[in-house]
RNA sequence: GUCCCCUUCGUCUAGCCCGGUCCAGGACACCAGGUUUUCAUCCUGGCGACAGGGGUUCGAAUCCCCUAGGGGACGCCA
């Protein structure tokens, strides 16, 4: 451990939101990075909320993304308490020091911090009315990602409310002040703030730590960052969507950072190793869904089967996604664990999201699957698909294994001896076993399905036909 | 309205600090072709950008200025 202390100060809403979690990532990131300490606090002064739910919310959204924190709840430290809610102490004890220094003063029963400098009235256009303005001296932030910035506070601004209560502005400085924060990765929202907490910090006597203004998240279509209202805008969508989580911090990670070179889809280890705050854009980035799917598919693909396994399982069978397709998983047996697993391992390379599990693989679990019109339509318009798919019965029936290469070998027969192309036995017989024309590969179809349910299928399928 | 930040393909970005190797590279998306039994994967190709204008310079995506556009802040919200 070196001396590089950042934190991740979420308010406890009862959201996470996917620019808290990338603001969360960026300090985790360069915490891990430096070898310094990640601190998470919470700043729950809105005392209405249910903040034990949404704490939850941040805490579980947390780990689903693999960050651990060094200092904060469930895992305390020196710098405790980590609960705004709890520090109200320490913030009187602040408000002291800068009464001591005079530089507080109140007014219509709120604290006021005291901008040095000349005064004078202006008119705001902003707020309609007229207001007292000072000409104080500008702060300069030396921000690691933006170069140095400078900018002058102009009005005094209010430190406790009329109702006792400390506001952010305050809180957020002496939290960062007492933790030892020394790096402040946030928002670029935050950067016009920047300036009342140099003031702040220097009213204390101490120097500001490093500051460093990430980019914000802008909506995928139309104006404005992101906001919680925004589709796919919150961390908890992902984790009930069955996103892989290590696809969405993959992706995060991507946005407003790049290793320099054209990786994209990489290792967490590598990540933090070339993580660093100057190579960080200062430009703003539009959220890409698609994007995001496409690293998605492809942590799926790659993911260890027995994991995707366990996923799959998770959602079709914990979650009933397949009972609420019809099927009946609470009489599913040994064997129809281990068919599912076969089902499983047979789909996982072609499916492209979790999500998207259920729709793929249901006729593999019932026999009540639906057809899917626009694929019968097409499959079905050439040739003479019932002559085929009468063909392809009889030598299934009389195929004692379903191994691939066999049923492979056995339409090839078929085809030669017709002269029709294997597509014209295969098309239509995979709509006889699906309904669909998308899906895994054909022979791997038949081998999982297996000759009884193959030999039914087609018999069904054939009789309505004729009809 | 004031202040602050930003500006390379539709999107994420490399290049910019240390001007020439950039008629600008990669990825997603899209389109076409190939592989495959379908779909997906995979492979090949295509489309597609230095916001505009002034400087500086032999030479500018890269340096400077202006304009425009985008974003943010201006709460007794966080």
């Amino acid at each position: 451990m070196n001396d590089v202390r950042v934190r991740f100060a979420p308010s406890p809403t009862g959201f996470f939101h996917i620019g808290g979690a990338r603001t969360a990532l960026f300090n985790w990131l360069y915490a891990r990075h430096t070898g310094g300490t990640f601190v998470l606090r919470i700043e729950d002064t809105d005392r209405e909320r249910n903040t034990e739910e949404a704490l939850r919310v941040i805490l579980e959204g947390m780990r689903w993304l693999g960050m651990d924190w060094d200092e904060g709840p469930e895992k305390g430290g020196a710098y405790g308490p980590y609960f705004q809610s709890q520090r109200a102490e320490i913030y009187r004890e602040y408000l002291d020091k800068l009464k001591a220094v005079d530089r507080v003063y109140e007014k219509d029963g709120a604290v006021y911090f005291r901008l040095e400098g000349e005064r004078y009235t202006a008119y705001d256009e902003y707020k309609k009315c007229e207001v007292e303005k000072v000409r104080a001296t500008p702060q300069v932030i030396d921000d690691r990602i933006r170069g140095r910035v400078e900018r002058a506070e102009e009005q005094d601004f209010v430190l406790f409310r009329r109702n006792g209560e400390p506001v952010f502005h305050f809180v957020n400085v002496v939290d960062d002040l007492t933790m030892g924060i020394t790096h402040v990765i946030r928002g670029e929202d935050h950067l016009s703030n920047t300036s009342k907490h140099c003031e702040l910090f220097k009213a204390f006597g101490v120097e500001p730590p490093v500051f460093a203004h990430i980019p914000l998240i802008l909506k995928g279509s139309g104006p404005g960052k992101m906001s919680k209202r925004d589709s796919g805008s919150l961390v908890e969508e992902y984790q009930r969507r069955r996103f892989v989580p290590e696809a969405v911090r993959n992706y995060l990670c991507l946005l407003g950072w790049s290793p320099k070179d054209d990786r994209e889809k990489m290792e967490i280890d590598e990540i933090i190793r070339l993580f660093d705050l100057p190579a960080i854009n200062s430009n703003n980035a539009r959220f890409d869904e698609k994007k995001l799917s496409f690293l998605n598919a492809a942590y799926l693909r790659e993911m260890p089967t027995e994991r995707f396994m366990k996923e799959a399982w998770d959602y079709l069978v914990g979650e009933r996604a397949l009972t609420e397709r019809g099927v009946d998983v609470e009489a599913w047996g040994e064997e129809e664990q281990r068919y599912f697993e076969t089902v499983m391992s047979l789909c996982q390379e072609k499916v492209r999201s979790i999500e998207d599990l259920p729709d793929f693989v249901a006729y593999f679990f019932t026999e009540d699957y639906s057809f899917d019109e626009k694929a019968g339509k097409k499959v079905l318009k050439k040739g003479d698909p019932k002559a085929r798919l009468t063909e392809m019965r009889g030598a299934l029936e009389k195929l004692d294994s379903f191994a691939e290469d066999e049923l492979e070998a056995t339409v090839a027969a078929l085809a030669a001896e017709s002269g029709a192309g294997t597509g014209e036995y295969i098309h239509p017989t995979r709509l006889a076993l699906s309904g669909t024309n998308v899906g895994p590969s054909f022979y791997g179809l038949l081998r999982v399905l297996g000759r009884e349910r193959v030999l039914s299928r087609l018999d069904r399928f054939l009789s309505r036909l004729s009809a």
